[in-house]
DNA sequence: AAAAAAG
C-alpha cells in the first residue's frame, strides 16, 4: 500500500486529492509519480481505470505549478491527445478537479461543438491543452494554437489513436513539438506500430505496466446467453426490468444499432438513451450525464465507450453485439467491476456470432459459462457451439501469437523500444517484487502492477540532455500471484446473473 | 466490418 502522502506530492494536490476521499495510490500511480515528478519519460502499458489519469494529472500540475511561469498567448505548457471528445472531457475534469487548489488552467478542446470558446480560452492563455487530433491541427493550421512551449506531452491511449487512423495526425502535432520535453505514452496494448511510435517519440523511458485486463476479467461474472438475433430485443428489455441491473451498458455493433435499441428500450419504459459517434456533441454529453447520474437504467453504446470511459458503479455489460473484435471484449466488459467492485457481463449470442465466441473465448483464454436458464434459449445455437470445437485449454504463458493480445505475456520489464541499449549509468537495481497491495481506494480504482520499472537506455535521438538516470529503480511488486487466469467450471451458473425471469407474455 | 475524429 502506497500513501499518496508518501510521494513527494506538494499540499495544495494532496489536499485536493484527500478531498476526493483517497489516501492510497494505485500501483500505476505509486510507480509512475515520483518518475513523472522527476522529470522522467514514461511508457504504460494500462488502459483507464487502472488510475492512470490521476498518475500523470498530480504530477504535471506539480511540475507546471513549481516552473511556474507566464504563459504566452496560445502557447500551452503541456499537451495532451486522446482519441475520443469524452476521454477529453474525462481529462478536463481530472485536471480540474485535481488542480482547484492550484493557479493552473487546463482547457479542452475538441470537434463537435464551435471553435471561439476554445480558441478564446487558448488566447488568454493556458497552461495545460487537452484536444483530439481533428480540432488541435484545425486550430494549429488557423494559428489560433502554438506548440512550441510544450514542456510535457501526454498521448493518450496510443493504440487506440492508431487503430482509428491517427498516425498522421499524431506525427503532424509531434512534428512541431520541442525536442526537448517530458513525454508520456499511455496504451492497452503494445503492437509494432506502437512500439516505433513509443521509440520515436520517447527518451529514455520508463515503462511501466499493469494488468487490469486479467484482474478485472476475474472480478467479472461472465455469462453468455445463446439467443436467436429476432428475440435479442425482448431478452434485453425482460432482463432490464430486473431491479438488479441498476447500470447496465449496453453494447451494439452499430450505431444505426444502438439507436433502435434505445429506442425499443423507451417504448417498453426503461430509462434509456443511446450514445455513439453519429450523435451531436450535446446529446453525447447529456446521455453520458444523464447515465452518470443515474437517470438512465441503461446507456446504449457503439464502441465509442468501449474503452476508457470511466463511470462509476456500472452493475452490469450487457453485449447485445458480440464484438467482432475479441480485444473489443475485454474493453467492454472492463467497464464493470472497477473500483473493487464485482461486476456482471452478460453477452448475447446467435447464430452468426458463434464463431465471434470462439475467438473471444480463445483470446480470453477462458470459456465463458453459458446460462440457458431464460425464456429465449435458443438450443440450436448452443449446440452449434458446443461442436464447434472443444472449450479452449489454457494455454502456456508465451504461446500466444497476437500482437494485439499482450496481456499474457509482460511480466519482466522492458526497455520501451526495440532499440539496443547501452546502458546508461543508472542504478542497476534488481527490480525485486516488492508487494504493493492492490489499492483498495485511489483516484482511479484498482489495477494490477507487474512489470517493475526500470532505468533503462538511451535512444538514436539527438536531444537527451536533461535526461536523468533514474534516482531509484522503483519497483513495484508482482502482487498477483493469485491473478492467473483460472478458468471457472463452465456452465456453473453462480453469482448475480439476473435472469431468472419465466417467459413473459411475448 | 464498424467505429472514431475536422468539416
Amino acid at each position: 500500500m502506497t500513501e499518496f502522502s508518501g510521494l513527494g506530492l506538494i499540499e495544495p494536490l494532496l489536499r485536493a486529492v484527500a478531498e476526493e476521499g483517497y489516501s492510497t495510490a494505485t500501483p500505476i500511480q505509486a510507480g509512475a509519480i515520483p518518475l513523472l515528478l522527476a522529470g522522467r519519460d514514461v511508457l504504460g502499458l494500462a488502459q483507464t481505470g487502472t488510475g492512470k489519469t490521476a498518475a500523470f494529472t498530480l504530477p504535471i500540475l506539480q511540475r507546471l505549478f513549481q516552473n511556474k511561469k507566464r504563459v504566452a498567448a496560445k502557447s500551452p505548457r503541456t499537451l495532451i491527445l486522446t482519441p475520443t471528445r469524452e476521454l477529453a472531457l474525462q481529462i478536463g475534469d481530472s485536471f480540474t478537479t485535481y488542480g482547484r487548489h492550484l493557479p493552473i488552467r487546463r482547457t479542452v478542446i475538441h470537434g463537435g461543438v464551435g471553435q471561439s470558446p476554445q480558441v478564446a480560452a487558448i488566447a488568454r492563455g493556458t497552461e495545460v491543452l487537452i484536444a483530439t487530433p481533428g480540432r488541435l491541427l484545425d486550430l494549429m493550421a488557423q494559428n489560433h494554437v502554438r506548440l512550441d512551449q510544450i514542456e510535457v506531452f501526454v498521448l493518450d491511449e496510443a493504440d487506440r489513436m492508431l487503430d482509428m487512423g491517427f498516425i498522421r495526425d499524431v506525427r503532424k502535432v509531434v512534428a512541431v513539438l520541442p525536442k526537448e520535453r517530458q513525454t508520456l505514452l499511455f496504451s492497452a496494448t503494445m503492437p509494432d506500430a506502437v512500439v516505433d511510435l513509443a521509440n520515436s517519440i520517447l527518451t529514455d523511458a520508463e515503462r511501466i505496466e499493469v494488468t487490469p485486463q486479467s484482474t478485472t476479467v476475474e472480478r467479472i461474472n461472465q455469462r453468455v446467453l445463446f439467443v436467436e438475433r429476432s428475440d435479442k430485443r425482448r431478452l434485453l428489455a425482460d432482463l432490464l426490468e430486473d431491479s438488479a441491473m441498476a447500470r447496465t451498458i449496453v453494447f451494439a455493433r452499430t450505431k444505426h444499432g444502438a439507436d433502435r435499441i434505445a429506442d425499443h428500450l423507451k417504448k417498453a419504459g426503461i430509462a434509456a438513451d443511446a450514445i455513439h459517434g453519429d450523435k451531436s456533441q450535446s446529446a453525447r454529453v447529456r446521455a453520458l450525464e444523464s447515465f452518470r447520474a443515474g437517470e438512465l437504467r441503461a446507456l446504449v453504446a457503439t464502441d465509442i465507450a468501449a474503452r476508457g470511459i470511466d463511470i462509476d458503479g456500472i452493475s452490469h455489460v450487457i453485449n447485445f453485439d458480440l464484438p467482432n473484435e475479441p480485444e473489443s471484449y475485454v474493453h467492454r466488459i472492463g467497464r464493470t467491476a472497477r473500483a473493487g467492485t464485482d461486476g456482471s457481463a452478460v453477452s448475447f449470442c446467435d447464430h452468426e456470432e458463434v464463431g465471434y465466441l470462439k475467438d473471444i473465448e480463445k483470446t480470453i483464454r477462458q470459456p465463458i459459462p453459458a446460462d440457458t436458464d431464460h425464456p429465449y434459449h435458443a438450443v440450436d445455437v448452443a449446440q452449434i457451439h458446443a461442436s464447434s470445437k472443444p472449450p479452449p485449454r489454457p494455454k502456456a504463458p508465451g504461446s500466444n501469437r497476437n500482437q494485439n493480445n499482450r496481456n499474457q505475456q509482460q511480466a519482466r520489464p522492458r526497455n520501451a523500444g526495440t532499440n539496443p541499449a547501452p546502458k546508461p549509468a543508472a542504478p542497476a537495481k534488481a527490480a525485486q517484487p516488492k508487494p504493493v497491495a492492490p489499492a483498495a481506494k485511489a483516484p482511479q480504482k484498482a489495477g494490477k502492477p507487474t512489470g517493475a520499472p526500470r532505468p533503462d537506455a538511451a535512444r538514436n535521438d539527438q536531444n537527451r540532455h536533461d535526461r536523468r538516470p533514474a534516482p531509484h529503480a522503483v519497483s513495484h511488486g508482482n502482487t498477483h500471484g493469485a491473478s492467473k487466469q483460472t478458468p471457472r467450471a463452465a456452465g456453473t451458473p453462480g453469482g448475480n446473473t439476473p435472469m431468472r425471469r419465466k417467459p413473459s407474455a411475448a
